[in-house]
DNA sequence: GAAAATTGTGCAAACGATTGCCCGGATGCA
DNA sequence: TGCATCCGGGCAATCGTTTGCACAATTTTC
């Protein structure tokens, strides 16, 4: 009782209000709360003060522990745009695998604007977070290098070309392999590819895998059927397609490096009078929410989201706690899922999407 | 050259560093670089350390600063899923307001698990947020009044009923207004509902609005052509539906109490031959990316999901710093987007729709 | 021209936790 | 019994800022 009363007034309970209620001095409670030390002590002790430490509800303080340990248990992740439907689940992973180590995360969206993104990396340096998750990185970006010195990165999703840091990948080559063999395998042979930004590792790296495998499998057009996007967005994949139509040169199939670009596809084919996939088969990538609700339902390359982001979370506490650890590389594997928007090329469609696309011109 | 040496070696400028290089006290440096107090200490004096601040590169230590002022520039956002694409967005506002202020969010999602929210709350508090935004939040919920004590709070996008908390809210009754008269105009008189959870303000709000309006514009059909969805998602669209149809009464329009439920809907219709638009309308509420992108493009109600977590954000910014404030409400304003899932009710129309809904018992 | 009021700055004590160092007592070994 | 060795735990410094108070130097007031 008398010795409750003698808490600090206000907030809560702090580790010297414990060493007065157990009668021992401050540094003795907090060894005793941390795992690593408390085997320096005697063990009815410990056991004590921890049920001490449990009833009178004491939480550390973080300001507290972040000022004498310079470690703040804060990620910073740093995304292109939030409000973009293939981000959020990744966040959601991380902030679960934060989450599970007691670490939280702040996030900020760049809008791919290097301006801003220089803003927030200053920010966030400023803030005193750990370490670094970036989702929106270039294949070349000599700022974020200086921006981040000093503190541990993990990329998700993409990567830098020369990486110092810590990746975390989709298995791009495969998911652009399995679109593609399942296309050839639906009897298409004339293939375009609608590829994303090449200054992003996954444009890049999507492309990269469209040619080599279509020469592997023996459905390379030459010159190629190929239309590069300047962004990921559905804008651009009505922009390529139309790029794609205007060459008059015919295609049964457009693999595109991402869904949305897909979506935007699958329009400026509607507005050519071509049905998908009546006429001509569109894959995407990604698997975003959503898309399995369209009409067509898309056939897509579902990737782990979610999965990635809790991979980058672990990697990047990693780094942070057992410090002087060289860069780790994942790359999580990937599935087809056939949806409605691929079909079999029947014998007279090829003729008939000849027609079509060169009647464009 | 000699004074730059004397930088505390390892990290950042210091008060002390930037204290000893313009000869000074750091209680002068620390009064020099904030405004309020600046006024107290020699114009020159103050130019002179600023300079000297600036030119180090000096950044406040957050810790530091945050254990002596006990405030953390650091907001809680607890949502239920960030996964759900109605979120998004709203986060990018949340943080894009924050930023301004020069606070930060760390937010985190429930499931709309109380178990899990309890423990986010709990963590919430353990980690020093000076306030909170809570997008998930029940009608009535005893548990977070109890969790948020002593904490500035604001909800967005919902409410609680008996609300000692900020609300940032959209017009959910002028919203649903404007669906329902589009469709009155439109021709449509027997128009059915799927209600969202009426344990959720949303919910609960379009509902009633929906009641109102049927009402005052004498469309009102009795008993109510309602089915109540237990989540707002696509399944939960799908089975109301489902459970309009079965009734087998007729109707020639849908008013769904969000984007995922007139999806699911739309779906659930389609499985029964009926065609959205030219059998039944439906609308959605949100606007929600992509839904422009679904064929029928979905005509739905555009909130602004952006401006709201912009005004929480101001909102629980002004609540933290101007202390004893009482809570604020703010209602957006809504519009009606009309695209394709609405349609003009034909003569034979509803006719039809009566035979194919009751061709479903 | 002395007392009083007003500057402008320094001093030092916090905020709450961590951690190197030190010391008293118990134990080990001879 | 004597001396070295542990073991358990206290002391105090420290992380970087903020802020009430003291105090010297100036300015104002009568």
């Amino acid at each position: 009782m008398k010795a409750r009363a003698r808490k600090s007034r206000g907030g809560r309970p702090t580790l010297k209000d414990i060493a007065r209620k157990v009668g021992v001095h401050v540094s003795t409670v907090s060894r005793a709360l941390d795992v690593q030390t408390s085997a320096r002590l005697a063990p009815k002790l410990v056991e004590k003060i921890r049920r001490a430490a449990l009833r009178s509800g004491y939480k550390p303080n973080p300001a507290a522990r972040a000022l004498k340990t310079r470690k703040s248990r804060t990620i910073g992740v740093v995304i292109p745009d939030i409000a973009d439907p293939a981000f959020p689940p990744i966040i959601r992973g991380i902030e679960d695998g934060l989450a599970r180590n007691d670490y939280v995360a702040i996030v900020a969206s760049t809008d791919g604007n290097p301006w801003r993104q220089q803003r927030i990396l200053e920010a966030m340096r400023a803030r005193g977070v750990d370490g670094l998750i970036l989702a929106g990185v270039l294949r070349t970006d000599a700022m974020v290098s200086k921006l981040t010195a000093g503190i541990p990165v993990t990329t998700v999703i993409r990567q830098t070309d020369a990486s110092p840091f810590s990746t975390v990948l989709h298995d791009e080559d495969g998911g652009i392999r399995l679109a593609l063999a399942h296309l050839v395998s639906l009897g298409h042979r004339s293939i375009a590819t609608i590829a994303g930004p090449q200054s992003f590792s996954t444009g890049y790296n999507r492309h990269a895998a469209f040619n080599r495998h279509a020469e592997l499998l023996g459905v390379r057009s030459d010159p190629p059927l190929t239309a590069f996007a300047r962004a990921f967005n559905e804008a651009e994949g009505e922009r390529c397609a139309e790029e794609l139509l205007v060459t008059g040169r015919p295609f049964t199939a457009i693999i595109c490096a991402n869904d949305r670009l897909a979506i935007g596809a699958i329009a400026a084919l509607r507005r050519h009078s071509l049905r998908c996939p009546e006429d001509i088969s569109v894959t995407g990538f990604n698997d975003m929410p959503l898309v399995d609700r369209l009409s067509p339902a898309l056939t897509t390359v579902r990737v782990q989201h979610f999965q990635a982001g809790i991979e980058a979370a672990e990697i990047i506490v990693d780094m942070v706690e057992k410090n002087p650890v060289e860069p780790r590389h994942t790359i999580l594997p990937v599935e087809l899922v056939v949806r409605e928007s691929t079909r079999r090329l029947s014998h007279g469609r090829m003729q008939r999407a000849e027609n079509l696309s060169s009647r464009v011109e």
